[in-house]
DNA sequence: TACAATTAGATTGTACACAATCTAATTAAA
DNA sequence: TTTAATTAGATTGTGTACAATCTAATTGTA
């Protein structure tokens, strides 16, 4: 591989590292009115999806371990997002779920994908490239 | 935008949010015997590039500001990869270069690229429409 | 030349990330 | 069943990020 490939290689890196910086920027004002962080809603997303969900089952879907979301999940208890409840049948897991204020969040949150996506305004496609990308990114990492 | 658009747009920030993670995940081990993180080699990509570089100017091209900049500049100088040099012209500006352990580092980083390379695996193609997308969200961003 | 506005970095406070370690609960194995 | 291994989550320590504010130096302007 040739140095400029190396070097572009760093660039991509770096262009990926500061895109996600950037991303979560235009994200903040967005939700700020929620009163959360873009790492919060995403745990939220998948609240909304599931209803409730062990911490370690979050932490898979977002690749995050509980040193992460030990934390972060205890902060939005105290806002009163959400609830952690210790398991009757398992004692070492600890069950999320929303609270009333969380479930109501997601009608408060309908309105922040069109605007993100109003400041991304890619094309379909490459919209979609992207994704597979990305994707196909995530999958070799595991390997 | 349909539901399913905008459900896709979250996994596409989740995405790019997630793969950085992982990005930087493949790099610590690569970066572990030079003892620094991810953020510091974009500092030391920089300063390979320049030799000196004021706070501000670094700043703008990595898109961090002081609050990042002063303490992971501090860490590296502790380390004795740079020095912090304020300016004799205008004493409000610090001018950042490297010792000679952060010139040196440059040889021991030279094989990072390649080992990041084989684990990320993209198709050139691939590589080319990632890197253009990234630089046109990024380039939106700004607007 | 004074003095207001601007600028470069530093500082403070909050919130992730994540490696490493710890504890208590559960499961597996001898 | 007793003990060893595993597991879920919590904790500790280090290192970014970034908004907001502060300070000292410089610049612009009346």
């Amino acid at each position: 591989m040739s140095n400029e490939l190396l070097k572009l290689e760093n660039q991509l890196c770096f262009s990926l590292y500061a895109t996600t910086r950037q991303m979560t920027k235009i994200y903040r004002p967005l939700l700020k009115e929620l009163d959360i962080t873009y790492p919060q809603y995403l745990a939220l997303l998948v609240l909304w999806e599931v209803d409730k969900i062990s911490v370690k089952a979050m932490g898979e879907r977002l690749f995050l371990d509980s040193g992460t979301l030990t934390p972060m999940l205890k902060r939005m208890e105290e806002h009163g997002l959400i609830k952690r409840v210790r398991s009757a049948a398992d004692e070492r897991v600890i069950e999320v779920s929303l609270t009333k204020k969380g479930k109501e969040a997601e009608e408060k949150a309908g309105s922040i994908p069109i605007n993100f996506y109003k400041h991304l305004n890619l094309e379909e496609e490459e919209f979609f490239q992207l994704k597979t990308i990305l994707s196909k990114m995530m999958g070799r990492f595991g390997e």
